[in-house]
RNA sequence: GACCCGUUCGUCUAGUGGUUAGGACACCGCCCUUUCACGGCGGUAACACGAGUUCAAGUCUCGUACGGGUCGCCA
């Protein structure tokens, strides 16, 4: 049998990191099994349903990577994928119940009559789990009062105003579309028995369900849109490359039972099966989702990195265009993390004024004898023949022989002259794309002004 | 509150009866780089608690605690 899995959002908001990766476990066991992913638009709520949120998840998940075989946009067999325009065929999933007195109308909504018996959920990753819905709906807990009221455990799968809702839906989309496993959130596990019910109601046998645990903050609680990490486009925008993101998604809850971590997209489709699903909660951390994006980065080949950080050089003002962009990458590639780093690193090569941070500035400009420095490493450089970065290194060594000082005593002012900082990429390669005039122009410039 | 699920370093995890409990992020130290960083090496740090089964328990059982989830005319 081939496997269909399916991804259904709820367009309602933006596109959370619990969702991408829900979608992504799914899209990776369908991929992994030569499967189909299906995507499926659960917009029964009308009235908190919109085009923007719809727009917001399908982008994030093309930015992701994760394509789905059959839903918007695509098209497929089982359509249409929009659960809004699907009625009729809930309408003649409702009349086989009605036909078989399985439900009941009740202040004009219709509830489904839930067995008095035990349903068993054969989880991939939770194992066996029993409910009998009838004992456990008989009373419900009031949130207000904290109190224990009765309650009516039937399930209503239509609202009075003719609106169908999610557990129904649910079932009959996924029996519908084919779907042969289901692979969601650990919050749904306790709704699962309802489904089993449904199900059974149809004569249909059940998918595979795999509940997956949930990821929360770093405080233990359920991540919220303003926990940092939390949407999905803001990844895009703070510089992180997609299969980063993918990487470390599936790392919260999945391990590969070796000691790899950093993972392709394509290595993952490879590696991934439910076996290797945890069973629970993770806390979201920032840091080792930005460390896994800084290994990516290093990893990337050149003219990806280029078209990756074009967007974040522009609006840096940095030209794209210029010759020596590549090396400036390359550079920048080792120390940033994030592709917004890129361009702080590197902007120094680019830019026609040097920006002197006046910290770093500080720091040398006091030293004894400063004007000395600046003066030997301007005249050493001077001298170079080719500008090569061994040939400035030595005129570096020059200069330091000149005025019997250490080489180190000379880097951190070359740097500082030079560069306007302390901080940023080696200073050799960074002089050597300057080129010498710009180089000598920028120490000498420095030393007027500062010394 | 009832029911369900879970609990290994601060965090993500490996571990399926016999391990000096391993790795990664973070943190700290040293080295390298005659520069900031990268990198290399090393260190601190965990089996929630209590019983039981067993020659032997992080691994199995039960209980307790704690955390999470569900109990919608949301999905």
């Amino acid at each position: 049998m081939k496997v269909r899995t399916r991804f259904a959002p709820s367009p309602t908001g933006f596109l959370h990191i619990g969702g991408a990766r829900t979608a992504l476990y799914n899209w990776l066991y369908a991929r992994h099994h030569g499967g189909a992913f299906v995507l499926r638009v659960e917009d029964t709520d009308a009235e908190r349903s919109t085009k923007e949120s719809m727009d917001v998840i399908l982008d994030g998940l093309r930015w992701l990577g994760l394509e789905w075989d059959e839903g918007p946009g695509v098209g497929g067999e089982f359509g249409p994928y929009n659960q809004s325009e699907r009625v009729s065929i809930y309408d003649r999933y409702l009349a086989k119940l009605e036909e078989a007195g399985q439900v009941y109308e009740d202040e004009g909504a219709i509830r489904f009559r839930v067995p008095d018996k035990d349903y068993t959920v054969q989880d991939e990753v939770c194992g066996e789990v029993s409910t009998n819905l009838k004992e456990r709906g008989s009373t419900r807990f009031d949130a207000e009062t904290k109190q224990e009221v009765a309650a009516n455990p039937d399930i209503i799968i239509k609202r009075p105003n003719g609106g169908y809702i999610f557990h129904f839906v649910n079932v009959v989309d996924d029996i519908e579309m084919g779907i042969t496993h289901v692979i969601r959130g650990e919050d749904h596990l306790s709704n699962t028995p309802k489904h089993l019910a449904l199900y059974e109601a149809f004569d249909v046998a059940p998918p595979v369900f795999a509940h997956i645990p949930l990821n929360l903050n770093p405080n233990g609680t359920k991540m919220s849109k303003r926990d940092k990490g939390a949407l999905i486009h803001e990844y895009q925008s703070e510089g992180f490359i997609a299969d980063a993101v993918n990487n470390y998604m599936a790392l919260l809850g999945w391990s590969g039972k070796d000691d790899q971590e950093i993972f392709t997209l394509s290595d993952l489709k490879e590696r991934f099966d439910l076996g290797g699903v945890n069973k629970s909660n993770s806390k979201f951390d920032y840091t080792k989702c930005c460390w896994v994006n800084g290994e990516h980065l290093k990893k990337l080949p050149g003219d990806e990195l280029q078209a990756l950080a074009n967007p974040f050089l522009e609006a840096a003002e940095i030209p794209i265009k210029d010759p020596r962009i590549e090396a400036a990458l390359d550079l920048a590639r080792e120390r940033a993390q994030l592709l917004s780093e890129i361009p702080e690193v590197v902007a120094t090569i680019f830019a026609s004024e040097v920006e002197y941070d006046s910290d770093s500035v500080e720091k040398v400009v006091n030293r004894e004898g400063m004007k000395e420095v600046v003066t030997a490493l301007t005249n050493g450089l001077k001298t170079v023949g080719s500008w090569t970065e061994a040939d400035i290194k030595s005129g570096i060594a020059d200069a330091a022989a000149s005025i019997e000082a250490k080489m180190g005593a000379l880097m951190f002012p070359c740097r500082v002259a030079t560069m306007g900082s302390t901080s940023g990429a080696d200073l050799v390669p960074v002089l050597q794309l300057l080129g010498k005039e710009e180089t000598v122009k920028r120490l000498e410039g420095f030393s007027t002004n500062y010394l």
